[in-house]
RNA sequence: AGGGGUAUAGCCAAGCGGUAAGGCAACGGGUUUUGAUCCCGUCAUGCGCAGGUUCAAAUCCUGCUACCCCUACCA
């Protein structure tokens, strides 16, 4: 197959469009989409499940995809956000035509066509608060009743909006409407408000304007500006469709662009909501938007997912018009993907249990060289040191092994009088068990057995395989174990409760007595490993050169924990 | 005088009148110095329900049902 072929299938019904456009010479055969954030919030998953469209549709097909800021609410909008967004975007991978949009730097010819819509008898300035316009709209049964102010004369309603325009009224004394159809059975067009007044600067325009254009009369025009052929956006705009299509009608746009409407991503055991993520933020739940149990980009990316693992997962979902939950399993399967052949592995003992070799003497050293990855060489070797006083996880080591009674149940890790292969290493046997007053066990006297580097012991099998480090050889860290944030599948769908009492209290467990192999001492942050046995993790922004932080992107697949269940 | 959408396995999702792809999960088995990876196998006589058209229906028609979105001077 050609690379053309294998380009050229369509993936989704939104390709398909596309590809009849393409077919049919619509738009000469041009595709520009465009990723419209408003810059209130940061971005989460689902975003990158809508910039993987857009901007992978426009490279699939050889068009181009603009960045545009939809900025028309500047009360709710900041700069913070627009850095956070672009970093975002650029981190995922995806390059924007030409220079970042904004709807604001459009306002001029916005407001011209506003003041085009008032000349041919198609908008007028309502004086109606909006106490009375909600009375006027009627509702999903009753038809709107006409505004007294609907018929006010062209010159007048010229005068007074350019009277908006100029700060001569207060916030709420009146506004612009499209006249439309106050009986229409889609709400959205009866006499739908497209200029409001809001006395409040905005982040581009400072001072400028006290009057703001509303999403409906400015996003389709603003694509039509753009020359945007494909304006992709999530199910519950739809009924917005027949708004956005009026405007270009009844407008002199430079280009008639098409809207088109796909199911926004829900994802479970989260939320995906930039008001609820910012109360989480907010109400101190996380430490910040980037906290690596917020589904954010940036948190996900403090977590340890990869821009990769992100638009693989993406590929995985689809796009379709359905409303649908992807289980949390899937995102998380694409991490480990990535991660299995990219990450270099390294030993981490999260939970120390002290072992000491009695056959080794103190102040010994002996090195290993292990590979960085079991099955890609050129990923080269790490160097590993052994001595008397060994480290192991606390749970890989049980004083009486459980009778099993099928191979599901075999314990194959450490036990009283039993052997057990040091990665890489040799294997031990224990032979004594020392605990503390308490009666807990805190370390084994063990023996190494020589013969047994690169070969199997002779006359016994040890139980399997398991992680260690060196006590004086390894580097301190803290590991940052993080959960899923939330105990509930659905933490948002219970109609008495609230969302936020579904938090998972072990959504972050820090340890801080943990210790890594010295390999990773002063791996630089956002570097990933997997940590043999325990999963991928990767370094934080918080590492110093004193202490590595680490957090768990994911758990390796776990058979042995399902089976225990 | 309500309107607009969506229903295919536990989850996501192909399918476009010719006899139900794929992925995730799950479950068996093999390899393994990671209970990982990898490999092999199993997993819808069935497409929300009921009728109808047709030699043939998940696909076309009719009627139901369930769920989602819409009554912001938010996007």
């Amino acid at each position: 197959m050609s690379k053309n072929e294998s380009n050229q299938k369509p993936t989704n019904f939104i390709h398909q469009i596309i590809e009849d456009d393409i077919k049919n010479n619509v738009n000469e055969g041009k595709v520009v989409t465009r990723f419209p954030p408003e810059p209130n919030g940061y971005l989460h998953i689902g975003h990158a499940k809508a910039i993987c469209l857009n901007f992978g549709t426009a490279e699939k097909y050889q068009g181009v995809c603009n960045l545009r800021f939809d900025d028309t609410n500047p009360e709710k909008e900041s700069q913070e956000y627009i850095d956070s967004i672009i970093s975002d975007i650029n981190w995922l991978g995806y390059q924007w035509a030409g220079d970042i949009r904004y709807t604001s730097s459009y306002f001029d010819q916005l407001y011209d066509w506003a003041v085009h819509l008032i000349k041919n008898g198609n908008a007028y300035v309502c004086d109606l608060s909006s106490e009375q316009a909600r009375e006027y709209r009627g509702n999903f049964t009753q038809p709107g009743k006409d505004s007294p102010y609907r018929n006010r004369s062209v010159a007048e309603n010229l005068s007074l909006f350019e009277r908006m325009k100029n700060a001569e009224f207060k916030e709420g004394a009146c506004s612009l409407r499209a006249k439309i159809d106050m009986s229409a059975p889609n709400m959205n067009l009866r006499d739908p408000m497209i200029y409001r007044i809001l006395h409040t600067s905005h982040h581009q325009t400072g001072n400028k304007w006290c009057i703001y254009p509303i999403y409906d009369f400015a996003h389709g025009q603003s694509d039509a500006v753009e020359g945007v052929t494909h304006s992709i956006c999530t199910l519950e705009f739809e009924d917005h469709r027949p708004l956005y299509d009026w405007f270009i009608e009844h407008l002199p746009v430079p280009a008639k662009p098409k809207q088109y409407e796909f199911s926004r991503l829900e994802l479970n055991y989260t939320i995906t909501s930039k008001r609820k993520l910012k109360q989480l933020v907010d109400d101190q739940v996380v430490a910040a938007w980037n906290d690596p149990r917020m589904p954010t980009i940036s948190g996900l990316r403090r977590r340890g997912y990869t821009p990769k693992s992100l638009r693989q997962f993406c590929d995985m979902i689809g796009v379709t018009r359905s409303n649908g939950v992807v289980d949390m399993g899937m995102l998380e399967s694409a991490i480990r993907e990535d991660l299995d052949s990219s990450a270099p592995r390294a030993m981490c003992v999260t939970r120390p249990l002290k072992v000491t070799l009695t056959n080794i003497e103190e102040g010994v050293e002996e090195w290993f060289e292990l590979p960085a990855h079991p099955k890609d060489d050129t990923m080269g070797v790490r160097r590993v040191g052994l001595t008397r006083n060994l480290l192991i996880e606390q749970e890989d080591f049980i004083e009486v092994k459980p009778i099993a009674k099928n191979k599901h149940e075999k314990w194959k890790r450490l036990a009283t009088g039993d052997a057990v292969r040091l990665r890489g290493a040799y294997v031990i046997t224990c032979n004594e068990v020392i605990k503390n007053d308490a009666g807990e066990v805190i370390e084994l006297l063990c023996t190494y057995d020589p013969a047994t580097k690169g070969a199997n012991p002779e006359g016994y099998k040890p139980n399997g395989v398991i992680h260690w480090v060196s006590e004086e050889l390894s580097v301190p860290c803290e590991v940052r174990m993080y959960d899923r944030l939330f105990t509930e599948a659905n933490p948002d769908g219970d109609k008495e409760r609230s969302f936020m009492e579904f938090l998972n209290p072990e959504s972050l467990v820090v340890l801080t007595d943990s210790r890594i192999e010295s390999s990773v001492k002063g791996a630089a942050a956002e570097t990933r490993y997997q940590f043999e046995r325990m999963g991928y993790f990767c370094i934080d922004v918080d590492s110093s050169a004193e202490k590595l932080v680490v957090n768990r992107t994911v758990t390796l697949r776990d058979s042995w924990a399902k089976a225990q269940k």
